[in-house]
DNA sequence: AGTACCACCTGACGGC
DNA sequence: TGCCGTCAGGTGGTAC
């Protein structure tokens, strides 16, 4: 399910459950899931260490670690079916547990990822991980400037654009068709194609999409009625008109659009 | 720079 | 019931 919305859900429940909570110990029951990184290394880094603020960049969580080191961020990374769990620190983890950080006074976070598509990795600051990992700038935070010179001059299809986390970071399948759909553009429109007027309304589209996604997704409010996502199925009505709405493969992911609203 | 395809993983579901 | 293909909100590598 990971992309910006629920990174964002994620990071606030980490705010609301793990902070200032003393590190006991580590076990890392999956060692797929880390990254270039030991287990030994995970733990030495955290044990007797505590986590004091999160960061979200695109669909990564950054949690900053007190007090200062070397790595003084954990990084995680929640693939297609990750997710975290919360808990007192009392019989058996959550199946899909793949790393487990328990605090001192009896509570535990589960890093848990049925497919181990997620990543789980350390780094000296969020700025320098940005940058090892080519990640453009977070999608949510991209103003008009941001968006035009990212995207400006580049002559790919807007859905697999949108979707390149260098070029803006965060917007996963399912953004991708909702912020096309609220652009009223093909997926497959071609980026050079798309000028002026239209070019505006796809990064107003953008902006207000993910806002939304992420006050329903991480705030916990109804999907408008005028929202694609709900209706991610061949020959659903299209929310605005009606029409059957249509499915295509593009980069190998399902893509579901309205043929009546969304040109090329 | 851009596209297509494969690989990495596990599970659910429908057809035969 | 078992087997098989397809699909699922992820990324990274390859070849062209």
């Amino acid at each position: 399910m990971p992309e910006l919305p629920d990174v964002e859900k994620f990071k606030r429940y980490l705010d609301a459950t793990s902070l200032g909570r003393r590190i006991a110990e580590v076990a890392v029951t999956d060692r797929r899931l880390l990254d270039g990184i030991s287990p030994r290394r995970l733990a030495d880094r955290l044990e007797g260490r505590w986590f004091a603020e999160t960061r979200r960049h695109g669909k990564w969580l950054l949690v900053r670690l007190e007090p200062e080191d070397r790595d003084d961020w954990l990084a995680l990374h929640f693939g297609m079916t990750g997710t975290l769990f919360h808990e007192k620190d009392a019989g058996e983890p959550p199946e899909y547990t793949r790393v487990l950080v328990r605090f001192t006074g009896g509570r535990r976070l589960a890093v848990v990822s049925m497919r181990m598509l997620g990543r789980v990795d350390l780094a000296r600051s969020p700025e320098r991980f940005v940058r090892r990992r080519d990640l453009g700038p977070d999608a949510l935070r991209a103003d008009w400037p941001t968006f035009r010179e990212r995207l400006g001059g580049r002559r790919g299809m807007v859905k697999t654009t949108l979707m390149n986390q260098s070029v803006l970071a965060g917007i996963g399948n399912i953004s991708a068709d909702e912020i096309a759909f609220h652009a009223r553009l093909h997926p497959r429109a071609r980026l050079d194609h798309v000028s002026g007027e239209r070019f505006r309304r796809l990064f107003d589209a953008t902006q207000e999409s993910l806002a939304v996604l992420v006050r329903c997704i991480a705030g916990g409010e109804a999907m408008p009625d005028d929202f694609l996502s709900p209706h991610r199925a061949e020959g659903e009505p299209c929310p605005r008109c009606g029409r059957a709405v249509r499915r295509i493969v593009l980069n190998q992911r399902g893509t579901y659009y309205c043929p009546a609203c969304q040109r090329v």
